[in-house]
DNA sequence: GTATGCTTTCGGC
DNA sequence: TTACGGCCGAAAGCATAC
């Protein structure tokens, strides 16, 4: 393959950003976005949290009553996600983001790779003029800072781009990689958790470099074959993905946390459905077909637990979303003794709506059954 | 053996 | 001391077809 230039940019802490954004009084403060469960007063989590609020602890994934009890007296706000605002204000960054791009991947509501090979000509300290421009245009236009890696691929742009935040701009050119990945602690690297990272810890492999170095064989053993061939690759900064548009959206879900925990058939139907209605809105609204209906219940004990059913045919109708959502989750309780805290419902296999008309002219469809 | 499809689980943001 | 969301894509694991 061609040598490449990719960036990932990524805008920092973003939801607690975009609040920023809206008012600038809070830049001051510690700034925590919550998604409140509706259990009880504080139920749930913290979203995403400003710098200010993540020197006292506090960040993605703790509880918001945990949040709290660190950030007493310290003039903290706490905001509920707005989703609705964020989507906005990414829909613009996005678009500035494309246009300076040869190829454009959005990953999630806050980041997106950029292939920019052709049009910094190849060269890195054009690359790197880009993305402060970039950097530049996503200020003066929507208040916001960002955080943008360059490497030869996705894997090393990405790891670049953690490096130094927020308002970070690292280069990693094709001669850095090793210098810049061997020395950094093995659960830097893209894919490797806590569980990982403890395992790899106990086969002697600490830093990125200790990985690199070693055997592939041994990996493969150790973590299955692809796995371990993945470990060996992105060690050693080899990444050959390309930066590619999603073309389809491939599932929506709908999730809700019970009032309380309960195997109760009318409580948890009567969530399932407002979940079914909501789906079933986003279909109608982007002109989609689904195939595969699914429901996962969270136990009391965070336990995860899902049932599926895909159907011979696409459809869009409210009716059978629920009707099948509805005996998937009957049969579930039947079969389990787990108390549900959260129930979710999820459809996939998607194709849009006029695809149909499509099929009839499409040679596909005239195969013999 | 490979390709493909389906169900369930995992983990990033 | 505990406390715990709502999405999404994709991998894993298995079955079936050729």
């Amino acid at each position: 393959m061609q040598d490449r230039i990719v960036m990932l940019a990524d805008l920092d802490y973003f939801y607690a950003q975009c609040e920023e954004v809206r008012n600038p009084a809070l830049r001051k403060k510690p700034v925590v976005i919550c998604v409140y469960s509706g259990r009880t007063e504080d139920s749930g989590v913290v979203s995403t949290a400003n710098y200010i609020a993540r020197s006292y602890g506090v960040g993605p994934g703790i509880p918001i009553y945990a949040a709290k009890r660190k950030l007493k007296e310290k003039d903290a706000v706490f905001l509920p996600v707005d989703h609705i605002f964020y989507s906005l204000v990414s829909e613009r960054v996005m678009t500035i983001l494309k246009g300076h791009a040869d190829l454009f991947e959005q990953v999630g509501i806050d980041e997106a790779y950029l292939e920019v090979s052709n049009k910094v000509m190849g060269e890195l300290d054009h690359a790197v003029e880009l993305a402060k421009m970039i950097k530049t245009e996503i200020r003066s236009r929507e208040g916001l800072t960002c955080s943008i890696g360059i490497g030869p691929n996705k894997l090393i742009a990405k790891m670049a781009a953690d490096f130094t935040k927020p308002d970070g701009l690292t280069l990693v050119g094709l001669g850095q990689v090793q210098q810049f990945l061997f020395p950094l602690e093995i659960s830097r690297l893209i894919g490797v958790g806590k569980r990982t990272s403890e395992k790899m810890q106990t086969l002697g492999i600490s830093t990125i470099g200790d990985l690199a170095r070693y055997d592939l064989g041994q990996l493969m053993n150790v973590f299955g074959r692809r796995l371990g061939r993945y470990f060996h690759d992105a060690s050693n900064g080899i990444d050959y993905r390309p930066v590619k548009a999603k073309e389809q959206l491939q599932s929506i879900s709908r999730i809700s946390t019970l009032k309380e925990d309960t195997r109760d058939l009318e409580t948890i139907e009567e969530k399932i459905e407002g979940l079914c209605d909501q789906i079933g809105d986003m279909v109608l609204r982007e002109d989609l077909l689904f195939r595969s209906i699914g429901i996962t219940f969270v136990a009391n004990d965070l336990s995860i637990h899902s049932r599926s059913r895909t159907l011979q045919a696409p459809t869009n109708q409210l009716r059978v979303l629920k009707k099948i959502a509805r005996d998937l989750i009957r049969r579930f309780l039947n079969e389990s003794e787990i108390i549900p805290r959260r129930v979710e419902v999820r459809v996939a296999n998607l194709k849009r709506r006029h695809g149909i008309q499509v099929r009839l002219m499409d040679p596909e469809s005239n195969r013999a059954g």
